[in-house]
DNA sequence: CTGAAAGCGCTAACAC
DNA sequence: GTGTTAGCGCTTTCAG
């Protein structure tokens, strides 16, 4: 790489003063043609598309960023890539991102809240916006990163005025699901509940107080469990335990885990116990049986999210918070209360 | 902005010369501190970086791009984000470049071929290296791409010596499969085929036909199918008529609806009929019956990608593809081959 | 050990 | 219509 002569595969990218000077004409106008400037004489123009066609020069896009102060990249701040629903937040948000002609930069925080906010602000001076899906970090600590990352969308998370804000409600669609089985007969449901710090637990717990305040003939018992298959599957001893006839699970995994252990035991569902999940995984319909849970769809939240947020880009605000209320997909798996319990 | 002071809510975000300024130094040695050139003055650099913190500093990375020539970013393009396979490629990429420094910058094409290229193309601009997922362009586009996007990995393709590559060897895979079923007796086995043109596909297909040479007593019949569970719950019909005792299909989701359909029908798995799927889907393990299936890490293939990268982005060559060879998990769903066909 | 100044590649006034 | 020029914010020689 030493010698001075050309080589025939070129180490130095093309740049814009080259394709200037191989048509004989200034930057200004080579760049005026790349972005669609009517104002050049049409035959220097398409002699000019006719060299970047040729030698296939792509202007630099960090260049073109640092110049115009904007990079048409927005950043996905996701907790943990490996967590179907938050992927398919990101799905949503990218598409909807892309059809407006903007990249997406992902930044998975691996789940730790500590580093959360330097990821944030990091990806955010890379790019023109913030999507921060389902943050960890404090309340406190989130509107003080909300005031530095601005435009910023924040995704199942409450905040004050500086975001856009898209979320699900988790605390109607538990209450939705409970009213289900109790239309089913069923006074004794066991709620598996998910990972102690989750948010959407706790918002499946807060439905469910204001249930039970609504309804005290129904009871409802929490058995904390986790959000896996095998969680529910080890749950079994607790909820034959309380006796339940209807079983509410954090999510679907652990509705389908649990199923999988009432195979095994010999329990018929819905005859014997009813089984709900929670989100509609893709598999949900096709279990055996087909499984009763609360369906959201998480792209749209992302899409949502999205729209909202580009307008805050171009500074048009607006701030309400758009909900996302789930809807019982009622399938096979629950079923009228048994009318002994035999279990 | 047209006034001159100051402005309370700083709209113009600080930048290396402001804290210059505060800290009555140049901009360059800010640049060192920041960058932890230990040649500077350790008050001077204690008082930098106090102001840096006390106002917040972020430096602009695309300002730090330009000037350096590098984004610590890479680009990943994916096919289709909504495929669960890709999606932990994904991730598996991510998670690796992330422990390295790098960020990475998603591009779903859609699973449109023809914009593929040029999305490569500008995703490669605005970062330091590519990573391609299941590229569907043709191999020449592919080439010819790869000449100028170095540098490059590719994931399950293979290419020239242009690119890093790291790829699932399914037509091993399928072979491996097919001799777990010829050694449980069974001699008449479906192929339940995936998309026409899936690369993935075609590979079993040859692992296949290169089985039936070395196993003529073995007779394996391709039904194409499809890749989704309504797909497998379609295909009973077939598979009934040409009599198999044993079915491997395209996916683990294919398979789930095969036996899905089974159940419905009251065909027993694997007492009447044995049945494979491919790929280790996280549910495969927790089905009725538990699926046998041929797993393969594709975090690993993912990671494995970025490795072989980064030793590229270093100058460091290393070419010779990384092959990843699934491995069986005999699970329930298979079993001995019935002896009547009683079907 | 620190500062001045020249870029990195592109865009956008402002002239002509 | 087209060219000149001054940045965008940071890094990095090169002097001192």
């Amino acid at each position: 790489m030493g010698n001075k002569r050309i080589r025939k595969n070129p180490v130095r990218p093309m740049r814009i003063s080259d394709i200037a000077e191989l048509a004989g004409v200034s930057n200004a106008t080579v760049s005026r043609v790349i972005n669609g400037f009517s104002s050049v004489n049409e035959d220097i123009a398409q002699r000019v598309r006719d060299i970047i066609k040729e030698v296939g020069y792509v202007p630099s896009q960090t260049a073109r960023s640092l110049s115009l102060g904007a990079s048409q990249t927005i950043g996905v701040v996701v907790p943990d890539l490996s967590n179907p629903m938050y992927h398919a937040v990101l799905r949503g948000v990218h598409r909807a991102a892309a059809a407006d002609g903007y990249r997406v930069l992902v930044a998975d925080t691996l789940e730790e809240t500590q580093g959360e906010a330097a990821v944030a602000l990091d990806i955010r001076h890379r790019t023109d916006a913030l999507v921060l899906i389902a943050p960890r970090m404090t309340r406190p600590e989130l509107l003080a990163l909300l005031m530095r990352v601005h435009p910023a969308a924040v995704i199942n998370r409450t905040t004050g005025e500086n975001a856009v804000v898209a979320r699900v409600d988790y605390e109607a669609g538990i209450q939705t699901l409970a009213d289900h089985l109790r239309g089913l007969g069923h006074t004794r449901i066991a709620f598996l509940s998910g990972p102690e710090h989750s948010r959407s637990n706790h918002d499946r717990q807060r439905g469910l107080e204001t249930y039970r305040a609504a309804h005290p003939e129904v009871e409802i018992v929490d058995i904390p469990t986790g959000s896996g298959f095998d969680d529910g599957h080890r749950s079994w001893e607790a909820v034959r335990e309380f006796g339940a006839t209807a079983v509410m699970a954090f999510n679907d995994l652990v509705a389908l885990g649990l199923i999988g252990r009432l195979t095994e035991e010999g329990v018929r569902v819905p005859d014997d116990i009813s089984v709900a999940g929670f989100d509609n995984i893709p598999f949900a319909r096709y279990s055996s049986p087909a499984l009763t849970t609360m369906a959201v769809d998480l792209g749209e939240v992302g899409a949502s999210a999205w729209r909202d947020l580009k307008q805050e880009i171009e500074g048009i605000a607006r701030r309400e918070a758009t909900v996302f209320t789930p809807e019982l997909e009622a399938r096979a798996s629950t079923g009228a209360k048994p009318l002994r319990d035999e279990i």
